[in-house]
DNA sequence: GATGAATGAGACTTCATTCAT
DNA sequence: GATGAATGAAGTCTCATTCAT
C-alpha cells in the first residue's frame, strides 16, 4: 500500500466515522472524541486532515454530494429522449437513495439544518447540472411542464427522501414493482 | 393579567426563543443560556417549565405540529368532492409552509435529524388522520392512484418542503399563480 | 389544635423531613426543595422556621442529642452504685441506638463529618455529665480504672455506634442475650 | 520523571486533594474545581483520571483503605501469640489513626454516611481477614471472648477512632504510656 | 403565616482543540 | 505523520434563597 494511500486511507476512515455517528446520534452528539475512536485514530490526528469541525462536516457533505451525483448520471448520454434521459436519471437516484442509506440519510439532515455552512451547500448544487439540462430541452420539447426547475425538482426528485426517511424508519419498503409505479406518479408531476 | 396568562406567557416566550435559535443557528449553538436571554428569563426559569433540553425540544415539536395540523383542516368537510378536498388541504399546507416559515422549518428540521425522540415523532403523526381518509375514498372512486399512503404524501404534500426551504434562502418565490400551477403538479402524481 | 402546636408541627415535620433524607442519602442529596416536598411545606415556608441550610442542621442536631440524653438518663439516680448506674445509663443508650436507629445514624453521621458547626457540636456534649459525674465516683472507689473519660467513653459507649451501623446494614441483630455479654464486654474495659 | 510516573503523579495530587478538603470540608463543599486548583490541574484533566466525582470519591476509599491495612499487619505473623499478635495489629493501627490523621479522618467520615457507594464499602473490608482469623484462633485457645467478631471490633478497634476525632479537634493526645495503658482497656473488653 | 415562581451563583461535566513528544 | 495528555471555554442543570402575592 503506498504513503498516499495510507493517508487517504485515515481520511477516508474519519469521513466514514463521521457519518455513521451524525446518522445515527445527530451533529450534536457526534463529538470528535468519538469520530476518533471510530475511526481508530488519535482525536489530534483529525487536525491533520481537517481544519476543524466545521470543515470535517463540509468535507464530508462535498464526498457524499459528489458520489450521489456521480451515481446519478451514471449511463445517462444527452442523446436520450427526455423521457428515456429522466428515467434513468430518476431510477439511478432511486436506487442510491434506498440502498445508500447512510449517504442518502446524510444529505437529508444537511439539507435541513444549518449543520452545512450555506458557501458550501450551494457549491454541493452544481452537480445536476445534466438534469436541468434535460429539463430545459423537455419544456422546449413541450413534454415537460414550463415550470421552475425546483417546482420539477420537489416533485419529481425530492419525494425519494421522504421515502427514505420512511425506509430507514422501517415503516414502509419500496420494492421493484412499487418503485416502477412510484416512478409514474414522478412522471405524471412534471410531464404536460 | 392573570397568574395563568403569565405562566403560559414565560412558557410561550421560551418555545418561541427556542424556535428561532434552533432555526437560524441550529439544535447545537441553541445553548440554553441564550434561549433563556431571547426568552428574558434565567436560565434556571426553564427548569420551572420543562424537564430539560430535549423536553423543551420535543414540546416545542408537539406545539408546533399541533398548529400545523389545526391550520392544514381549516374548513375541510368529508363531504367536499376528492379532488376539492385535496385542493383545500393542499392550499392550506402550502400557505402554511409559506407564510409560517420558522414553523415549517422548524418541522423540517426536526423530521430529517434524530433531534426529536422517536416516540413523540410517532405522537405527532396522529393528525394527519383526515387527509389519509380522504385518499382511502378518492381511491375507491379511481379518483386516486392505487398507491401507498407514504407514496402519495411524497408526491404531493412533501414536495412543498423543498419550495420553502427555497423560500427560505431566497433563491425563489412562490406567488398565487405559480401556486395554482404547483398545485397541478401534486395533482397529476396523484391522481389516475 | 392550638395556633402554637400548628406551627410546632410544622417545624417538626421538617425536622423530620430532614432527618430522613440526610440518612438515607447524605447531606449533599437532601436538597431544601426535597425537605419541603418530603414535609408537605412550600420551600419558603422552610425560611419561617430556620434560618438556612446550616440552621436547619444545626437544630436538628441539637434537638435530636437533646433526645438522645434524655433518654440515657432515663431512671438514673446518682445513688445507685456504680456498676448498677453504670449499667442502667449502658442499657438505656444501647436500647436507644438500637430502636431510634434514624436519630443514632443521623448522630454518628454529624459527629464524623464537618456537617454540624464546631459550636454546636460542642454545645450538644454537655447533656453527658451525669455519666462523667459517674466515673469520676468509680475511680475514686476504684471501682473504673483511672483513665481519660475521652478513652472510658471510647471503650464502653462508643461501640454501640458501631453496633448500630452494622445493624442498619443488616449484617448482625443483637438480641437481648447478646445485649448482656456485650454488656460485659464494656464493662471489663472500664473497671478495674 | 518517566511518562509513568507523571501520570500517576497527577492522579496521586488529585487523590490528595480530594483527601485535603473532604476532610476540611465534607463532601459537599469540595467541588470539583477546587480539587483540581489544589492539585493544580484544569478541571477537565480530572476526567482523564476518574469517571466522575463518586469514582473519584470511591478510589479514594479504597487506596486509603488499603495503605490503612496493609499498615495494620505490618510485622504481623500467624505464628505469634493471640495476646502478642492482637498486641502488635492494635498499636499499629493506633499508630496509623493517629499519626495519619488525613487518612483515619476521611475512613471515619466515609464509614459513617452514605457518601461511598455500598458495593465500594463491601470491597473495602475484606482487607481485615488475618484479624478475623485471630480471634478465631482465640477464641478456641479459650483467651478471646465467644463474641461475634462484630463486637470483638466494635469494643477494641473501633473506639480508637473516636480518640483520633478527639486528637483531631485537639481536646486530647495520647503519648505512649497513655496508649499502653488504653491497649489495656482494649484487650480486657475482649479477653476472657 | 404561607406560598411558589423566580433567580444568581455555582455545581458537575463535555468538548473542540493544542502541543510536547 | 501520529499521538494522547491536557486544557479553557462553555454546556446543561441544581440549589439555597428571596419576594411579590
Amino acid at each position: 500500500m503506498s504513503k498516499k494511500e495510507k493517508i487517504t486511507d485515515k481520511r477516508a476512515a474519519l469521513l466514514n466515522a463521521t457519518l455513521t455517528l451524525v446518522n445515527n446520534h445527530g451533529f450534536h452528539n457526534a463529538p470528535m472524541s468519538k469520530i476518533a475512536i471510530l475511526a481508530g485514530v488519535a482525536p489530534a490526528t483529525i487536525y491533520l486532515y481537517f481544519e476543524n469541525k466545521q470543515d470535517l462536516i463540509n468535507q464530508l457533505y462535498l464526498e457524499v454530494k459528489k458520489s450521489f451525483s456521480s451515481c446519478a448520471f451514471q449511463g445517462y448520454s444527452g442523446e436520450l429522449s427526455v423521457k428515456d434521459g429522466f428515467e434513468l436519471i430518476w431510477f439511478n437516484i432511486a436506487n442510491y437513495k434506498l440502498n445508500q442509506i447512510k449517504e442518502a440519510n446524510f444529505l437529508s439532515q444537511c439539507d435541513n439544518s444549518p449543520m452545512v455552512e450555506e458557501e458550501i451547500r450551494v457549491e454541493g448544487l452544481r452537480h445536476l447540472q445534466p438534469l436541468l439540462d434535460l429539463w430545459e430541452r423537455g419544456k422546449k420539447e413541450e413534454v415537460i411542464k414550463p415550470l421552475s426547475d425546483y417546482v420539477l425538482y420537489a416533485f419529481s426528485i425530492y419525494p425519494l427522501s421522504f421515502l427514505l426517511e420512511m425506509q430507514e424508519r422501517q415503516t414502509f419498503t419500496l420494492n421493484e414493482e412499487l418503485k416502477a409505479q412510484t416512478f409514474l406518479a414522478a412522471w405524471d408531476a412534471i410531464s404536460l
